[in-house]
DNA sequence: TAGTGGTCTAGACCACGAC
DNA sequence: TCGTGGTCTAGACCACTAT
């Protein structure tokens, strides 16, 4: 069999198997608008003849990208592009919880309410896994987008984490950083799994100001914890998001079901 | 070609493909302990045998309990069940989000409000990838933790999923049943990853009716999509909840970052 | 070296959707 | 009726792991 040269085609040398090829040449289609949302694609067989590869690979491709949510495919009619466009996609991967972007180029900043050393009080030590007395640097902030406040926060870090904790957080620069690159720049710390509840409560006026809202506004309320790789604790905070403005994206992932299943 | 006769085998004349049958009859071994977690299973090659098919059919299979998390695999070495057990897994993925469960106990229910066969709205429609007048089952339900309303909910499944939908939902008893039994059992279907977007939103009289509560509740908005572990998306809902009486557990899991994760 | 899963070929028949 | 994706066969060669 000859095969045929393209501009892009698949090479056959690569160490890359064709599919994985196929898949990264129909991607980028996609992301350069030869394929917009909801079009149909060309039938499988067509992918066939067009890269010389067999019907399993031309698949295989598809198969994956209809798991990772990019296209679908309807028995007798065809295969099309999702409505939802990739680069969307890509920023609920990496985000997965935003405030309104408003024009996708808005700035997050953080103004510093207060930095203190305090012996936190018991149920923020056992959250934390910390002996009694042991102190902890509470980290109060406003998290803006654009000009106005999305939430406040209030983090609680173990002096642990740091020979001088309150030194080194006074040396960084907090708004316009975030707290886990300070975490991991200047403590040596990644946080690489934890834990979330939420609940929507009701706005108090105390809320309402730090928040620069009516009392009108609903209060999405976070509570959290990080932990490092070994499984230790590092982090413990509380948030309190305005409602009109945030809205979380949980992704469950296949194997992981990590959360948000419901039986309903 | 003889067909080797086993007390459970892979039967010919059967409507379920071959690799879904293969599938169940797997999910069953690991479920009553004839493989344990960690455990190596059969080569491919040796399921081949046994029941009769080509690989294409056995990889099918495996490769779907893998991205349901059930499996996995590693080249030279073998397939294994995955350390966590199957029922712990179901656990987890109906609890992982709660409407306080005051004593531990308490059952839930749900009053089914109507079913009805529509054309789903435009927004539903492509939130489904379904083609316009593709019709859907709506489900409205209120959900109940004892005997106080936690949510109201609205669920749309499309009437693809089975021959006559309206038809296996009245049959089903959706009031003690999860809407994910009948997908499973009826229609053949297991969510293996989906999508959740969670909002604070203002209470409505509307909504305050619905949900057997005061105006003055907050109300917990989720918009979420379900796919099978081909990535067909096959439920859509929106619920409303109490906030007074839920509160939502995510586990962030170490490398896959799914959700939560915010730049504080 | 032997055994495993990973990739690939070149066919086949079927169920479903649109016409 | 025809084109689509869904399922399936019976091979093949390769890369990785364990011994």
């Amino acid at each position: 069999m000859t095969i045929s040269q393209h501009t892009q085609g698949i090479r056959r040398d690569s160490a890359l198997p064709y599919y994985e090829q196929l898949k990264r040449l129909i991607v980028e289609q996609i992301a350069d608008g030869t394929y917009g949302p909801g079009d149909l694609l060309p039938a499988e067989w067509q992918f066939c003849d067009r890269y010389g590869v067999s019907r399993t690979v031309v698949r295989q491709a598809l198969g994956e990208l209809v798991v990772e949510g990019q296209l679908n495919r309807h028995r007798g009619k065809g295969t099309f592009v999702s409505a939802r466009p990739y680069r969307e996609q890509f920023i609920e991967s990496t985000v997965g919880f935003f405030e309104d972007l408003p024009s996708g180029s808005e700035t997050v900043r953080r103004k510093v309410l207060s930095v203190q050393q305090v012996v936190p009080p018991e149920a923020v030590a056992r959250g934390l896994d910390l002996a009694a007395d042991e102190p902890c640097v509470v980290v109060e902030r406003q998290r803006y987008v654009g000009t106005d406040i999305g939430s406040y926060t209030k983090h609680y870090l173990p002096t642990l984490l740091h020979p001088d904790l309150m030194r080194a957080i006074g040396d960084f620069d907090l708004e316009r950083r975030s707290l886990y690159v300070f975490l991991d720049e200047v403590c040596g710390v990644q946080i690489s799994s934890g834990h979330r509840t939420l609940e929507a409560v009701s706005n108090t006026p105390r809320l309402a100001k730090l928040l620069g809202a009516a009392r009108s506004v609903p209060v999405l309320y976070i509570r959290g914890v990080g932990r490092d790789s070994t499984g230790r604790k590092v982090e413990l905070f509380e948030a309190w998001h305005r409602g009109d403005r945030t809205q979380i994206d949980i992704d469950v992932a296949g194997p992981t079901r990590s959360a948000g299943i419901v039986d309903y």
